[in-house]
DNA sequence: TGGATATATGAGTAATTGCTAATATAGATC
DNA sequence: GATCTATATTAGCAATTACTCATATATCCA
């Protein structure tokens, strides 16, 4: 494996570590419908504003999510729609996942 | 947000979590060719054979890999093409970062 | 059956991640 | 300028992740 295809896995792993966190993926999806203030996104979720905050933060710096202010708001968008296609394919996965337990287990 | 959806999205953290690390990019890119054995993966990866085994067990255990034994080898094979699709779109995106970060710059 | 080989696993340790609570910062309004 | 509101950040702590080393387990062969 060449340094560089060594460097180009760090780099996606980084963007994927990004997307990992299941309050992260929410928020992924509440964006799913055009951009949301901190505010709407922190209601939707159901967790802290500071908690959020922090996730929205790493988002935007993996270069998931971009941002706006209008006054005393901040609006985030999304930057990269084919993670929702993506989305559906872990999905296959995972109720691949569930197939095959239940098939285990009879 | 519903139980059932904060319930989807801790399911698709747990497959996205299993990809986020470099190595385990690394052997999935290796595996877009057709299965291979942990000696090939470790001879590739360049890192020793007990971390290689960790992460394959992790993927596997994530529905990402599948195995089948011959003699004293194991053969993985990667369940989710549909990754390879991703990581093309992640690729963009780390891209427009370094494109983004290069205009600041100047 | 013993030795060799390939692979998986346990234990220990260090690094990273994620949360909360408190607070700082920025913008708006009076 | 003070107050309020929205958001970002710091610090502390707990949980999780990843590595190495040593070793266990499984398979093959003589």
């Amino acid at each position: 494996m060449t340094e560089k295809e060594r460097r180009r896995c760090e780099l996606q792993a980084e963007v994927l570590k990004a997307l990992a966190h299941p309050i992260r993926l929410a928020i992924i999806q509440f964006l799913e419908n055009g951009e949301k203030c901190v505010c709407d996104i922190v209601e939707y979720v159901g967790t802290s504003q500071s908690n959020i905050s922090k996730h929205l933060s790493l988002m935007k710096g993996a270069g998931i999510l971009s941002d706006r202010k209008e006054g005393l708001s901040v609006y985030y968008e999304l930057k990269m729609p084919c993670a929702l296609k993506f989305f559906g394919c872990v999905r296959d996965i995972m109720e691949n996942q569930l197939s095959e337990r239940s098939a285990a287990l009879q």
